[in-house]
RNA sequence: GGAGGGGUGGCUGAGUCCGGCUGAAAGCGCAUGACUCGAAAUCAUGUUUGCCCUUACGGGCAACGGGGGUUCAAAUCCCUCCCCCUCCGCCA
């Protein structure tokens, strides 16, 4: 959610960043006619709370003198009518605005690329090289069949197109992956492990986002309207939910959880395999810092992303976003892609935003600062990273003529030694 | 799911039966000042948040889990929802 006072002070600034991204301003100027309706009826109506507070009290006085208050009682039920009838107002407006202000986006930050779809994307810097193959490199679909760790067929009689399923080595791969990422995170970056509830409320999707925007993106308990989260980024944010934190910033949080996502209306060539799935495994970075910093913040964040696929030997790039591309609740973002020789393509592994205040607003996280006043805190966060996305890269950048897969050597420790995958002996 | 108890400021905890000057006693904690070479102890003062008006000084409104109602007036009465605790039931 927009700060209103910077939509008053700072109208011209906030629109254009707005235009930028291709939003709606329709908007924005409903906002500004509601904020100023909302402020006129305010100065009316606690201007006769006030007459009446200050009646109430006399009266009270009166009536234990013993004296006839009923006549007074009369005007004042008057009055109690009229403030009962403002109040209805704006309260109405209240609500219309919120309504107005969940569904306007965030302010993109002057510093990134402006353009109105990806192709206007930058690519910061690149690390490693594409692999150069003297045989036809395959996808990781024909890979994990082969190799006997993926089973698509079986996952989609179990529950329907785009579930993964990995068998014997490719679950242990899996846990491997989640399991490696996470103590990185832990001992080298500084994060506190979080395991944090995947169905949450309405309120915690309101609060980074998600909704109201894209519940249509999202699986949805009905009995009990609790939602499927699509990125540990929700519980994590929401950590801290109606809080004024009271420990010294930055707090790092990272998560490993399931993800969820109905991927209504994908489809296309990125459907086959891990590559699009409704379901998947992600280790999640989460942020709460000081305005001051966030946006040194955000280079950390990339870098202890980075730091990953880094330590795992992959060809990867990093984009930068234009605001065409951003998500809406992001001001700044940086993807982070995959290289995949089996797709001939990048894969976008992670993405890493800052949010500014945008997500302390409707989630009300604030800290205090050296004054002791409450302020929203920024928060930021980056996949660190996806799972599915980085086994397609594993297997596809590992592979080998004999179709056997050479895992990446930090992963060993993890896989009881094992630093190669052998299809079986059929 | 059933029965009972409870949700008050950073914390503990009064007030709710019998509505009125209670944004809220008291204690703890915290901050500042005094005392002290310094510290402790003691004393004094201060210490919730949001919004509105105002250049400022300052003034006002709202909030005692959320929402609604009764009343001139609600932390206090009524309705409803949520959460927590105890016991019972069910259960990986």
């Amino acid at each position: 959610m927009l700060d209103i006072r910077r939509i008053r002070e700072k109208e011209s600034e906030v629109r254009q960043g707005l235009l930028n991204r291709g939003a709606d301003v329709g908007l924005l100027d409903r906002v500004i006619a509601l904020d100023r309706k909302r402020r006129e009826l305010l100065t009316e109506v606690e201007t006769l709370k006030n007459e009446r507070n200050r009646t109430s009290r006399e009266l009270g006085i009166l009536k234990q003198k013993g004296e006839d208050i009923s006549e007074k009682q009369r005007v004042m039920r008057e009055l109690g009518d009229r403030i009962a009838a403002l109040d209805r107002d704006v309260r109405t407006i209240e609500s219309e605005m919120r309504d107005a202000m969940l569904l306007i986006p965030n302010v993109p930050h002057p510093s990134i690329p402006i353009g109105p779809d990806k192709s206007f994307n930058k690519v910061v810097r690149q690390s490693g090289e594409p692999r150069k193959f003297d045989f036809q490199p395959r996808t990781h679909v024909e890979i994990g069949e082969r190799l006997g760790i993926l089973d698509l067929r079986r996952a989609a009689r179990m529950s329907g197109s785009g579930f993964p399923l990995f068998v014997g080595l490719g679950a242990k791969l899996e846990r491997a992956l989640i399991q490696f990422m996470l103590d990185v995170h832990v001992r080298e970056h500084g994060y506190i492990e979080v395991w944090p509830p995947v169905l949450v409320n309405p309120a915690s999707m309101t609060g980074t986002g998600q909704l109201p925007k894209l519940a249509s993106e999202m699986y949805h308990i009905q009995s009990d309207d609790l939602y499927l989260i699509p990125t540990a980024e929700v519980p994590v944010t929401n950590y801290f939910r109606e809080e004024i934190i009271e420990r010294p910033l930055p707090i790092y949080l990272t998560a490993y959880s399931l993800c969820f996502r109905r991927e209504a209306g994908a489809a296309g060539k990125e459907t086959r395999g891990l590559i699009r799935v409704h379901q998947f495994d992600k280790v999640e970075m989460v942020k709460f810092v000081t305005p001051e910093t966030s946006y040194a913040e955000l280079e950390s964040l990339v870098r202890n992303a980075e730091d990953i696929l880094c330590r795992l030997g992959l060809t990867y790039r990093v984009i930068e976003l234009c605001t065409g591309d951003i998500s809406f609740s992001a001001s700044k973002c940086y993807d982070i892609e995959l290289w995949a020789p089996g797709q001939n393509d990048w894969l976008e592994v992670s993405s890493c935003s800052n949010f500014e205040d945008f997500q302390a607003r409707r989630a009300n996280i604030r800290f205090r600062d050296e004054s002791g006043k409450p302020r929203f805190v920024h928060t930021l966060n980056g996949s660190g990273v996806a799972c599915p996305r980085l086994v397609v890269a594993i297997l596809e950048n590992g592979q080998q003529a004999d179709g056997s897969v050479i895992l990446p050597e930090p992963l060993a420790p993890y896989m009881d030694g094992l630093t190669r995958l052998v299809p079986p002996v059929t």
